[in-house]
DNA sequence: AATGAATGAGCTTTCATTCAT
DNA sequence: GATGAATGAAAGCTCATTCAT
């Protein structure tokens, strides 16, 4: 009765939800284990969800919102501040997102119905393109246009490349069970953002006798 | 008589499997459907493999041998050739397996068993460092050390941006159920390595009279 | 609403279990049958009992529970009424319980599941001497010492040639499908005890002129 | 070929079942498992026996043959030695036997078709009581009319104690796993016909006071 | 005689979903 | 809204037996 919204059925289902399926994989996600740990009877989950389909899709929506708002303000930011902060920032919500989505998304494979939902459920929700990459695909052009990012680079290949990164360690560390990305979400797209701004190519500063690191 | 090989029960069993994955995902890939499109009888399918985890295995160590041996013949790379035709040529490989295992790596993850059977084989097929960003990583150190590649890098984060660039286009090529990577494995790694080559940092010589981007 | 107990899914599976192993033998006790016998659907097995051997586990501590209570009482007798009332006693329910439980007891050699399952739960069930012939060999021990049994007998071989008669019976009345053991369990013991009892060397009394089989 | 009997197919199968059955019980007894433990194919077995069924059939009937031969010779020591020593040979064969067949004979209940062949089986091999307590009562009852054993005790049950005794041991010691029945076939069988032998009941010279034991 | 790949019916078990209470 | 027993289809896997070689 103090915490009206959090005891509430349908968040408790969500919460246990996410739970489950960073403890045991979405294999062992049977309703029958979602309503043990919500403390809920397993009948309960059809009166909030349509199906266990609709459970999913609420949390994969619920916690990608902050990584949803971040991009959407992205092409407000073009030619503001400095566009190592402005990737910084998108990278930084991407990868936190993407290490509480990446194995939600990635089991869609195993199960076709789900599979669909989301696609149909992608296709409605955005109006134009809501895909990661294409907004900073999208937000790297405009930046060109500005002279703000080198002329000759692909913005298409870099966003995919920085928004991949995270991605691809965020299957890896559920996959092998640990957190191989060692970084923080924080430095990694610090990381990242440094690398991929002064790219691979030594500089002529690069003496080979090595003058390193810093700028 | 003239294709001996082909036409061994084993072969159909993983070409069908490999099939019915691009086309049902695991959720239908049952060892009933898989008997069935391979034409032979389900139990035919344990007479080749210990189980449905060991032919799921078998696939992906079978489509990703060309990547394995690129991966292995690359710290011989280092200080041969240029950069660029190094990074192309494994990247390009990179992003050709990645399109056939996608998938299935990704359905891992909602299958213990499958999951932890590839852990243990993962573990113990490769000698150290068999994660191929690990590879690409140490690689661009080598060649950091060498002077082929610019200092202040993090050759961590430059190889998860690029491996991790590919899987998360071949993931969602899949999810998606089109071919949203427009461009060929090819070219996507040319475009993937120039860009990260040359950096976002506007040059000198762009015409665009800005500073920009720097800290 | 008179008979609520054994309306009940979980004692409805039990009575068809029980029934079928009679008739059918534990090759043809499948889960399938089970429930067709029963009348409910072959999930319900699984919300009753953990796995088919807890369900045959419970019969045997259900069919056993007679017998149980009589060896408990057993040790509390030691000198009180005579040594044939007791033993008539204990070994008319032996009797009755092993030709409900032997053919489950021997069956448990064709399930090596089910054999470590039940050596699990009798190892953890009884506090101490949970085998019949140790408790009754116990007994015998002490009528012994209270001169009640004869000085020159081992309690151990008369205990077990007493339970194992019974036992052996009951096996062989249901391989050969007939009553073999004729008499009734009441009958056999008051046998079993009085031959036991007197041995069979032949006494003075024996009006036979022969002096025969001693040492 | 020097050793034309052992390395037949036809033994080795026969070896390799016994010793399968031993070690991993019934439920483990696959033609598959046997034909490697042969060291043959798999197909061999059905060159040999008519079937699995056929193959258990000739084991059981094998390793009873010593049993068997002493069981047919027992008529012919009616009023012969003394009756201890006849029943100590008897019992000592038979323990030894039964721990031989308990297992295959208990594990009959598991399948019916093991089951009636063995049934068929039984009823026409012995042309009349070939049942081993049907053999041993009848010995006793012979000795009784002789006066070489006591009149008022029932045959039938002495047998059934004795043999029966010995049945129930092997087959908890095979359920339990270890050598439950401590002491050798030899002892054990000593120990038994001397208790029933001289009976329960306190003999005049037992020191104690008390009457004791019932009417 | 011997082989062993192939068969396929049949097993135990799981689990999303329903519905009477 | 909440409950949880019941459902029943479908899964992965086993194994006695056959048969072309």
């Amino acid at each position: 009765m103090l915490e009206p919204v959090l005891n509430k059925t349908r968040e408790k289902l969500m919460l246990a939800t996410e739970h489950l399926l960073y403890t045991d994989g979405l294999a062992r996600l049977t309703t029958r284990a979602i309503a043990r740990e919500a403390g809920v009877a397993e009948g309960a989950l059809y009166h909030h969800f349509k199906d266990k389909a609709a459970l999913l899709l609420a949390i994969v929506r619920d916690r990608m919102s902050d990584f949803r708002e971040m991009l959407d303000g992205l092409p407000l930011q073009v030619g503001q501040r400095t566009v190592r902060e402005n990737l910084e920032q998108v990278l930084q919500t991407a990868y936190g997102s993407q290490h509480k989505i990446a194995p939600i998304l990635c089991s869609l494979f195993a199960d076709r119905k789900l599979l669909a939902s989301v696609q149909k459920t992608l296709a409605e929700c955005g109006a134009k393109p809501q895909y990661p990459v294409e907004v900073v695909a999208a937000y790297l052009a405009a930046e060109q246009r500005l002279g703000r990012v080198a002329q000759d680079i692909v913005p298409r290949a870099a966003a995919q490349s920085m928004i991949g990164g995270g991605f691809h360690a965020a299957v890896f560390d559920h996959l092998l069970g640990q957190e191989l990305s060692a970084a923080s979400p924080r430095r990694r797209a610090q990381e990242t953002v440094r690398t991929a701004l002064s790219g691979l190519e030594p500089r002529v500063s690069d003496t080979c006798p090595v003058r390193a690191t810093g700028a």
